[in-house]
RNA sequence: GCCGAUGUAGCUCAGUGGUAGAGCACUCGAUUCGUAAUCGAGCGGUCAGGGGUUCAAAUCCCCUCAUCGGCUCCA
């Protein structure tokens, strides 16, 4: 079979991440990113100071591991009792985990900072020294220092390089650094922030103090750098939805569960009606399933044995009951239940590909510290479907996922984002299912992704415990990492729950199942862009998509009768009867981030017009009502603006 | 879950042991106004919740809850 692939918009990808994670099961990840196929320039706004990242900038290597190691004497100077540990570059400056009896307080790092500024006036020198693995183990045992020989045990390779700072202070670092702390200016340093950070990112290990801080070539950058960090405060989704009234978390309600306001809830629906569109388009069928179920549902899938921890707590009847494990829980996801709808017929070859979707709303109890905004929440609403297939239609099924969230994805103006190939590490053995089923599932992906000619990187151990992904992952203000979509290849589940199919020769067969989700989740989609948007939501999106303002309450008839014209074609109208003076009603239409303004005086009544001012472009001048109605209309339609 | 910080009116915030404040929002009154803030008055608080110290606690101490920054986790 062959399937069509639209053209792919053109897409680019977040740049490699190359922040060095503690976590050493993460190395991987690290190097594997870097090897993004073709690298993509970030979408940097024209500001006139440009800031160099880490990665691409040999002088800003030298200039943060020389800066962690002048943070890090500082720090030995004023804790006598702190072990130094790691102190990695960033992309936007550097860290340092020490193992100290006592947290550092927002003083400490003011003292550190000082102590940092007096070390690099000492001009110091920084002295490479290459030494042998015993030379390198003797000298940690006379300092007492435990964390460096396990550093060491890791090095692989000889000579053992030392920096020297100084006469007295010295680490384990491959460099480069600078030649004399001179080079480093003061001004182009700051302390950020102290964090507790497991030692090699094990939570079973010593939990160690890291401090952030950043370093720059020059004073100007670092300025740069603070009021960008400022600028992206500004579009955090969590500022943005309480100021606009998007949705509100309640205390009595409780930790992760937002309420959706009316308007949130617009944007919500908005976003729902696009996809459900797009589905019927392709053949989706919908269905709708309870938020509960048998825990025995989920012990046939797996979940429950896998994530009993991260769910709700089960509910019994009687306490018997609970000790039997026979109660129902709240689902942390929707495939068992479409699973069911499939299995509740006996299903031919010919029903097949299946695609039941459903906006379904899953809880999870997700670790407390975990929690954040939109982004991480216990209750949330997945653009679910689950696809049942014939091995023969798995790869062009594949495609045609693919290609729907792709469209999405532009629809929506996301354009930057990295595909993750998410397998299974081969070292672990949390993942359920044959060794051929997972080559066949991972090779389906890989196909999927090389036909499209996506820029894509491989990431082992990310998968599902029953089979590969291909992820799509986005950025928040605050530059964390955020999956949305996902496509999974799956050969596990339609194995135990036996699915099964009639073929044309009369045998039973068993499907693939496909599970996506373009959104992944509708909260998190919301929250991603809000900040995308900084608020100001598209015109199709937007709760309200116009306001009517008369210069004084005269013309109030008019503004309201026509304010009925265009909600009797579906748009999102409505009249500012504050009795405020117009500036004011401006003022709060611009701070409400609604995209089309009507002023309306005598002028305007007498030539039945407008006179439109938009966000993005300002005062348009008058135009007839006829006409506003239908640039609204069309404009809504084709998701373009105003 | 772990480390740290924070929690005062609907919102943003001031108030370091001695009678709870400001601006905005809201309500009322006056103003009828042409592209980002008209003027005046009023309403509004168990200072997150609970316990303790003290003649006296928003303020000091302890516990709980929540939020924020990290770490860990993420079907």
């Amino acid at each position: 079979m062959s399937i069509a692939i639209a053209p792919i918009a053109k897409i680019e990808t977040l740049p490699p991440d190359i922040i060095v994670k503690s976590n050493p099961k993460k190395t991987l990840y690290i190097q594997l990113t870097c090897m993004v196929k073709q690298p993509m320039t970030t979408a940097e706004p024209q500001d006139m100071i440009q800031l160099p990242r880490t990665s691409e900038s040999d002088q800003l290597k030298r200039i943060r591991h020389t800066a962690s190691h002048v943070m890090a004497m500082a720090v030995q100077r004023l804790f006598p009792k702190a072990q130094v540990t790691i102190g990695p570059w960033t992309e936007t400056g550097f860290y340092y985990d020490f193992d100290n009896p006592e947290p550092f307080s927002e003083k400490d790092l003011k003292a550190i900072k000082k102590e940092m500024d007096k070390i690099i006036k000492q001009k110091q020198p920084v002295i490479r020294e290459e030494v042998s693995r015993e030379e390198a183990q003797r000298r940690i045992k006379e300092l007492g220092e435990p964390y460096k020989l396990e550093i060491l045990d890791d090095i692989k390779t000889e000579p053992i390089t030392i920096y020297h700072l100084g006469e007295t202070w010295w680490d384990l670092c491959a460099g480069p650094h600078i030649e004399n702390t001179s080079e480093l200016n003061p001004k182009a340093i700051d302390i950020e922030s102290v964090a507790g950070a497991y030692w090699r990112g094990d939570e079973k290990r010593q939990q160690l103090q890291r401090i952030y801080a950043t370093a720059w070539e020059t004073p100007e950058q670092l300025k740069e750098y603070k009021r960008r960090k400022a600028e992206a405060l500004k579009r955090d989704h969590r500022k943005l939805g309480k100021e606009l009234g998007l949705f509100v978390f309640s205390d009595p309600v409780g930790p992760g569960l937002p309420l959706w306001t009316p308007k949130g809830t617009i944007i919500r629906s908005t976003l729902e009606d696009f996809l459900k569109q797009e589905q019927i388009k392709r053949g989706y069928l919908p269905v709708v399933t309870p938020h509960i179920a048998r825990v025995d549902l989920f012990k046939v899938s797996g979940h429950w044995q896998n994530y009993q921890e991260d769910m709700f707590p089960m509910m019994a009847e009687t306490p018997e009951a609970a000790a039997k494990e026979r109660g129902f829980v709240l689902k942390p996801m929707n495939c068992p239940f479409h699973i069911q709808i499939y299995k509740n017929e006996l299903r031919s070859y010919r029903d097949l590909p299946m695609r039941l979707a459903e906006f379904g709303t899953v809880y999870r109890y997700e670790q407390s510290g975990e929690l954040g905004g939109l982004t991480r929440v216990r209750g949330f609403t997945v653009d679910d479907s689950h696809l049942f297939v014939t091995p023969d239609q798995l790869d062009g099924e594949f495609l045609s996922v693919v290609d729907l969230i792709l469209e999405v994805f532009n629809s929506l103006q996301l354009k930057q984002f990295k595909a993750r190939l998410s397998f299974r590490d081969p070292e672990s053995d949390k993942y359920i299912g044959s060794e051929d089923a997972w080559n066949k599932a991972e090779n389906a992906i890989r196909r999927a992704v090389q036909t499209l000619e996506m820029d894509y990187f491989e990431a082992p151990g990310e998968a599902a415990f029953y089979g590969p992904k291909l992820d799509f992952i986005f950025r928040d203000v605050l530059d964390r990492e955020w999956q949305l979509g996902t496509v999974q290849v799956d050969y596990n589940l339609p194995e135990r729950f036996e699915l099964e199919y009639t073929a044309e020769d009369g045998s039973r067969q068993r499907p693939v199942m496909i599970h996506r989700a373009p959104f992944g989740s509708l909260e998190r989609l919301i929250g991603i862009l809000i900040e995308q948007y900084a608020g100001d939501f598209p015109l199709w999106l937007a709760p309200i998509q116009m306001r009517l303002m008369s210069v004084n309450d005269e013309f109030l008839g008019y503004a309201k009768d026509v304010a009925a014209q265009l909600r009797a074609v579906g748009v999102r109208a409505e009249v500012d009867t504050s009795g405020d003076r117009l500036g004011k009603m401006i003022r709060n239409a611009e701070k409400g981030k609604i995209p089309v303004m009507a002023i309306l005086g005598g002028k305007e009544v007498e030539s039945n017009s407008l006179s439109i001012r938009t966000r993005a472009q300002g005062e348009l001048g008058a135009i007839p009502v006829a006409e506003v109605v239908e640039k609204m209309k069309g404009a809504i339609a084709n998701r373009t603006d105003f």
